[in-house]
DNA sequence: AATGAATGAGTGTTCATTCAT
DNA sequence: GATGAATGAACACTCATTCAT
């Protein structure tokens, strides 16, 4: 009997990814993610249930790479500041560097997809961002709005840059993003 | 006869609206189109070349209906925060009542679709707002970045709040929603 | 725009049924229907919802064709004797005549599909040999047994000595066909 | 060692006759019936040449046990009519005893699956009805008809009946089976 | 002997589009 | 202009079977 194969899970995966975003999701059919990854339609489903489940599975595993990239270098006894700017720069880090998970992340979000999923699995990673978010509002250095705010105008700017950048009209230096990061922070900030 | 034929033509977009926002553009075929607008499939293309033109113009006439409702109430003579809360709230309170033309919006702008159209075309309706935008920045009233930046600030944090608006987690009243407006106003003014 | 083509229905039909009787039903695709019948397999969809109500209809297109076929020639007027001759050799006829026709029926009767149809859909037509089989019992002639004794014995003998005509080892002429009725009357009547 | 090879046997064709039987040929595959037995599909070919080869010797399997069940208790010095009697009731206790084993039977009996086996396999183990017939026939008992003649009347019947049992429109206690045996006999004899 | 992984070929069905009226 | 019929190509998925262990 042979075994599971981790790294032919993860070529259909990276294929998935590649071609969703190139083609979205209309025009990317099992077959087609089989041929990019080499394998056989049928062994797709050795490894996912259904197409659904395939992509419910990476969009899963995009937000979690994702957000613990967010979290990266992040403890609680750093200053609320600190800790902001680290988190803040490794959102922007991975947008930049991920360029085709993010945008897959993003264009799965903005699906109906993404309302079939078990929402909480999604988010469950947070939960170390939630907390230096209360600790801010504690200590009076953070706005007292709710998180969804918070979030809309620390993180949501961001994603708007990104998509810019796409379209090639977007092109900025370490300074200007400093610019960037310094909005974000009074943006939040009382 | 002319007012037939712009009511076929509505109803094909309605219809296709709703089945994207409900199932996606994966799910939504041109025969579906056709039995919820009430029409046979082969009418759909008397009205548009192919499947990816009926897009296209949905998606077109979407953005220019967002566009013109956020400039309505905009002159060149109001003073600038004044201008600025109008385009705001108008935007705001499109993307509330128009949800499901501002989810397809959305959808399509997220998804590879987009990159196929004119942009130029889509984007040709803001002229007003980049009018005031200039204005404000000569009149040392907003920030002197690019535009880019100045719409990511103003404009994206909505669209975060929208987007979690679906889930149900983010419910608030008038008096939270001036909190939000001023953040942005704040977030984009010197 | 086309209109609907009867004859490219019953060509539908006869490939199905030629089909089943010489691979049977599981070696019988939809696209190996569709290249007999010289159509697309799409068109088949024109005419039937899918497969399982394609078959159902031929079913009970030929339960319905079998029943007529049977009450040929039968009046409420004839004596008793006479029209159970006439009922008992019609059958007999329809059985070897439209050989492929009974085996697919036979063949149908005996899969579990025929669970899943409406039988008194199929039992319909039967009424005229019902009210025979009624009047026989009333005037004595009949044995005095519920109907589905009644036909075990009048009818299933054929159906056996038909599946043993394709074995090869059953050939009889005239005189034996008649010895056969002969039978059958004698178990069904007092 | 010997006796678990046996059960897995065992187990391989009762989940595949039951499969069958709910849900036809058509449905019921290979890796479902391993599914069903607990065994790996590859497993079933361990025990079996290929699918057919499955089939096929399921079917004579259960021809046999329906065979030796029809003649138990038979013996040459018994009278002729106590041994009809005896085949008789066997027939209609195993088909009523073992309906899903009866009903594959006939499924398979009725699909052209049955032309392609080896006939003279199925057919013997009937020998010693054989011989009964043809002693019945040389005391002047039984009609001088063919054997396919004599059990066209002898036996379907009862599987026309059993037939209707499904139906759920068939009910019948002591008195009338043995009035329909009566029926069967009086067809038989001279 | 026994197994889960792997697969090319096939399944039933729907697709975007064109045809004929 | 409007339509239902028609279709080749594609879809998601399952099949019987073999492979590698």
């Amino acid at each position: 009997m042979r075994i599971r194969d981790d790294q032919k899970r993860e070529a259909i995966c990276r294929a998935a990814i590649d071609l969703i975003n190139s083609n979205g999701f209309e025009d990317t059919s099992i077959s087609k993610i089989a041929k990019r990854a080499y394998v056989s339609p049928a062994t797709i489903y050795v490894y996912f249930a259904n197409k659904e489940d395939l992509l419910n599975q990476i969009y899963l595993k995009v937000r979690l790479e994702m957000s613990s990239a967010m979290m990266e270098g992040l403890d609680e006894f750093q200053p609320v500041e600190e800790a902001f700017r680290t988190v803040w720069f490794n959102f922007y880090n991975y947008a930049v560097e991920n360029q085709t998970d993010f945008a897959f992340g993003e264009q799965f979000a903005n699906s109906p997809l993404v309302n079939r999923i078990d929402r909480d699995e999604g988010e469950r990673y947070y939960g170390p961002l939630i907390e230096l978010f209360e600790r801010g509002k504690r200590e009076g250095i953070f706005k007292d709005v709710p998180l969804a705010v918070f979030s809309a105008f620390a993180f949501f700017p961001v994603i708007g840059l990104i998509r810019n950048r796409h379209s090639g009209n977007l092109v900025f230096g370490k300074e200007m993003l400093e610019r960037v990061y310094q909005i974000a922070w009074d943006a939040v900030t009382d």
